[in-house]
DNA sequence: GCTCGTAGTTACGCGCGTGTCATCAGAGCC
DNA sequence: GGCTCTGATGACACGCGCGTAACTACGAGC
């Protein structure tokens, strides 16, 4: 199921941003597409399923008013430090400093906040919960348009 | 003691932020001087004490990789629902929700976080406390420069 | 080989400041 | 009062980051 990975508009529909803006995260470094990155003009980028969680933590974290620039840094030490299991883990950034730790360690870093430092909390499992919900939805519609003949009247609606 | 207000520059080495960019959140209504506000060139900025505790925070928040927008909003919110005992207080920003609580809500906020979420958590007391802190650093430095003789020569340092 | 869709590229806009200079209020001096 | 001196405000142009619009170029699949 699911064939093997994810194209870009493919990808810029299932985590909501625009096709633009996922191009320049490619160019910029941001997230490179892991499975197959493009090479000139014509050729397609190829994400991953983890590539997508990557994209769709970025976007909670731009929603909910973080900049980019923090986000960059942020990303440069997850991928260092996170060795798998995603599911149960937060993600907390603090200044300049990131960090993932399991649900325990929490209460400390809350008292870290104690000092007037800003502490910004993710919790990494309702992200993947919310993009598989995502992609299912994105299935079922796929199919639904594609099964039924209802041809090209639908499309011309646009 | 510490008379009556800060001056814009006073007020810039405190906070710790350059004087364009007080500047600039006063033309743009981040924080206006609540004692004395600017009318025409050449006259002066007053900040009361409260104000500096809004620098203190902004920049907090600023330094934590949060978008000056998103401060915008949390600031029209917080200056709405803040009624004076700000010391253990914890401000909450997530996504365009702004609260703030005190210590025994922030595990419900926490659990917030698990729908995938970014919750923002700063502790305004220690804001306060390192305001305070800095305050007295300045006053004490001040002293030390006007009242041993060691004149002109070290102005000429610089 | 032709079309379609994606990558590449350039110019542009907006937000958040910064550098710089003219302008002007107030303090101190005469 | 009139004068200069100081230093803050106003204003305007500019830079950087983060995209977007619009157009070109090119590869893949029919």
């Amino acid at each position: 199921m699911t064939e093997q990975g994810f194209t870009t508009t493919r990808a810029t529909s299932i985590v909501g941003i625009s096709y633009r803006q996922l191009d320049y995260w490619a160019r910029t470094d941001l997230v490179r597409p892991s499975l197959v990155d493009a090479a000139g003009s014509g050729s397609r980028r190829l994400y991953s399923y983890r590539d997508l969680l990557e994209l769709r933590v970025i976007k909670s974290l731009l929603d909910a008013g973080i900049k980019l620039e923090s986000v960059r840094k942020a990303f440069n030490y997850m991928r260092e430090h996170m060795n798998g299991d995603i599911a149960a883990a937060h993600l907390v950034i603090s200044g300049s400093d990131v960090m993932v730790c399991e649900g325990g360690e929490l209460i400390d870093v809350m008292n870290r906040a104690g000092q007037g430092v800003l502490v910004n909390v993710l919790a990494l499992g309702g992200v993947k919960l919310s993009l598989d919900q995502q992609i299912r939805a994105q299935d079922e519609q796929e199919s639904r348009e594609q099964r039924p003949p209802t041809p090209i009247a639908s499309r011309r609606a646009v």
